[in-house]
This record gives C-alpha cells, structure tokens and sequence, in this order.
DNA sequence: GCCCCCTTTTGACAGAGGACAAGGACAGTC
DNA sequence: GACTGTCCTTGTCCTCTGTCAAAAGGGGGC
C-alpha cells in the first residue's frame, strides 16, 4: 500500500506505452461501441484520443494502489481486472470485477478507494485524471456514459452486499457462477454454458467473501451432484442451470 | 414486491404533496447547496422546482418497492431512509442508508434495485423520472453534480463490501459505530461523540449481515467494556474513540 | 517423459455467529 | 397506575464456515 504506481516499474517486459496520437488507434479500438467513448463525435474522439495512450499489464500487476492518490484513470481494452479493498492486517475482499470496455479508476476524486490488478494479461486506454477530468467537464455526453455506468457499477455493487451479508456459501456459489455465465458472454449473447474461469479459487473465495476451502467443497458438491462439471480447474460447465438458479435463490 | 407505490395510498395521513410551483421553496430549502440542484443558476432551478413536488412520508413507509418500474427519483429534504434488498425467502439486506441532501431513485434506468423506506418522518423534493431523465440531459451540471454523488456512493457501497464480507461481528459494530458517529454529524462538523441512532436493533443488524441478537449482544459487550454507553435505546455515546477505532479494523 | 512447485482438494476439528426460547424494559393507551 | 404490544436482552444449543494440516492433482520446464 505504500508502493506507487510506476508504469516503468510495474511493466518493464511489456511495449513502451504508445502514445493515442494516431486516429486509427480508436477506429480499430475493439471496445469502442461499449466504452464511455462510444458517442463521441468523431472530432472529440480525435482530441480525447491525444490525451490517452495505450499500456499493456502483465497477469498479476497492480496498476492503482488503494489509498494513493488517484493520478489516472483508463478504458480496458482487453483483459480482466479485479477491484480489491483490504483491511489493515491482509484481509482482502475483491469489489468488483471488470471486463473490456469497462472503465476503472476514480474520476473527479482526490484518491483512490481500491486497488485495481490485472488477472490476466491486458491492454488499457489510459489517461491522467486531471486531463480525463478537464475533458469530460466540457464534453457533456462522455460525463452521461460515464454517469450511466457508474448507475450500473452501484446497482451491481448493492446487489452483491446482498449476496455479501445474507446470502450463505452454497448460494454464494452458485449466484457467482451464473453471474460469471452472464457476464462474460459476449455483447448481446446469451448467457454460457461452458467458460474459464478468470479468476482463482483463492480470488473466488475473495470474491463471495469465502475461504478457499469452503469454495472448494461446495464446487465439488455441485460437481458430485452433477448440476456442473469442472473439467479442469478453470474451466466451468453449466449442466443443469434451472437447478443452479434454484441454489442461488434459496439453497 | 408487487404492491406499486401510490402517493395517495401510502401516504394517507400526509399533506397533500403540494407542488413546486412557488419559487420561494427552492429559497428556502434546508438541503439546497448541499444537494444536486445546488450549482444550478437561478432560471434553471426554477424551471427544475416547477417540474417536483414536495410530498412527506411516515416513518415506516416505502417510497419505491424493488423490481418495480423506475417511474420516479427525489431528493431528500428531512429525515433518513433505507434502501434495502431482498432474497426470495424474505431475508433483507440494507444497502444504503440515505439523509437530508442526498438523492434517491434509479435515474436513466427501467427498474428500481432496491426498496427505498422511511426510517423517521422524511420530506422529499420528487420528480417523474422522465421528467428529471429529460431535465439532466440537458443541464450538465446537474448530471455532473449526480455523477460525483453516484462515484461517492459507489465508493461507499464498496468499502462496505469489504465489511460485509471480511470483517466479523465486532469490526462490523466498531465500523458502523464510527460510520454514523460521522454521517450524522453535520456539513462541516466533526463527528458525534453522543447521537440517536435513526435505526433499530433489527435494522442495524441488516445493515451489518448479522442477527439482531448478535448486534445486541456485541453492543452490550462494549457497553461493558466502557466503550460506547447505551443510556436507552437509541442514543449512543461513544467513551472511548481510540479504542473503538481499533477493534474496526482488527478486533 | 519426468520432476517440481503451486494450486486445489480433502480431512479433522474448533469457534463464531445463528436459531430458538424466555425474560425484561419501554412507550403508548386506557 | 395498570395494561399491552413491541423491541431489546440474555441464555442455551447447534451448525456452518473457518482453521490447520496433509495429500492429491496439474502444468510448465527441462
């Protein structure tokens, strides 16, 4: 919590960070529809675009440490991220996840509540957040995406207290893998019934607020009780999704 | 959760919201530099208050059920208020907790998340959805006021994650101790040593994923060690503020 | 193909907090 | 002042999940 974050340091093996000034760099952007720049006429995408530069982190780098303070902020152009928060002796509970064309860091705020880590490897659209801020005060649409996500992120986040404060592990489980064959199918597609998993059991334990052992039984449960198969250790296969809704809701 | 809220049903007793036509009520308005409609130029704020209603509600009553179509948002002028969320067997979880300035509903969204319930008597400045969805969209301060209020909810809602999910029962009380001794405390004043608690023994216990006995038997545990005192019901004191920060972070 | 390390699984046990039950305190009403 | 309903506290027991420990499994490197 002390270390800060150095581009430099954190991602010595990757390409030099390249500077947004070619246009084309935003018409091949993959997540261009989804992101928060989606509607920008295409002169402010141009002038947002200078602000930027491309990054790439490597599984497992931290690009923002809770409690520092909040210098940037990015479009996730490829990868996954975690949001995590710790107490003061290690404890660590995972806040969000975030997928490509999510946004991350804490735009209009002096520091950042949460630390943001990279589960696999991943290409960021980052920007300082003093420029990102100037930008989107006078770019009225942008402040809207982003006000629109930001709506979507707390209702997300309130849904998961409740999961958080009442619900138990096997429901835990369960809401969390339907949640996962939701959330990472892509645009307009249904939800998947066979997919990896991005994270770990230890982060999954993170997650829903388990241990990993805990999280580890009740998935060999299920797996026993063939409502899903897992055929290796990331992969997870949906085999019977109304009964898994059903353990969600009420196990 | 199919009952659908209607001012003149679940507000019986109450005045008869009276509208906003009169512009001296914005003037007058407790709340105002502090809420959303605060940086809005004279004009603009007459053209919103024209648009919102001032209504009352009892202690006890549900201004928006969860589930339900998002037909309107209000700010808070009086009093405080729940939000909650619920498993399908009826075990509730509270995901907020809202006072005199902030701002309640889904804007630019079909469905409510959350039930939102009057804990104390509360007055509220609503709006139609539509009709504020409309009024933001063409005032960008307003939304930029809403956006900074939802990062800060946000943020909020997260940090509370890490409660509900790694903290046990005595950090959980210590924290939210700490958290109300601050949230009531008043714009610019530090936080309260002695306060009335807006919630019960049960209500606490939602906020917090515990039980009731739970809560009761960790305050009356502190209460013992002379860190907090408990005069009645509701009034808290706080004796020893050091300590009680400590056993938040670490018990 | 083999080895090693790290992740995951499985087992045994303990403890925090939940469930149930009963008693006590307080506020409002008559 | 007595009554009554509701909220809160206290007691007891039990279970779910955490803790500690060890074994098993898989993937990458050689």
């Amino acid at each position: 919590m002390m270390m800060h974050f150095d581009l430099a340091q954190t991602a010595p093996a990757a390409p030099a960070p390249v500077p947004c000034q070619d246009a084309s760099f935003c018409q091949r952007c993959d997540v261009r529809a989804r992101a928060i720049c989606g509607t920008l006429e295409e002169d402010d995408r141009a002038a947002l675009n200078r602000l930027g530069r491309r990054v790439t982190v490597q599984a497992g780098q931290t690009v923002m440490w809770e409690g520092d303070d909040a210098t940037i902020v990015a479009n996730v152009i490829e990868g996954t991220l975690k949001l995590s928060a710790s107490t003061g002796d290690g404890r660590e509970q995972i806040v969000g996840v975030v997928y490509p064309s999510d946004f991350i860091g804490r735009p209009f705020g002096r520091s950042t509540p949460h630390s943001v880590t990279a589960l696999t490897d991943a290409r960021l659209c980052l920007f300082t957040r003093g420029a990102f801020d100037g930008f989107a005060r006078t770019h009225p649409e942008l402040g809207h995406r982003l006000l629109q996500r930001t709506l979507d992120d707390l209702d997300r986040a309130r849904a998961w207290m409740l999961l958080l404060g009442r619900k138990n592990a096997r429901e835990k489980i369960a809401t969390f893998l339907l949640d996962m064959s939701h959330r990472l199918a892509g645009e307009g597609a249904g939800p998947l019934d066979s997919f990896a998993l991005p994270l770990s059991r230890q982060q999954v334990a993170d997650v829903l607020g388990l241990t990993i052992e805990t999280v580890s039984r009740q998935m060999t449960d299920m797996k026993r009780a063939k409502i899903i198969d897992l055929p290796n250790r990331r992969t997870v296969e949906i085999l019977d999704r109304d009964q898994l809704s059903c353990l969600a809701e009420a196990a």
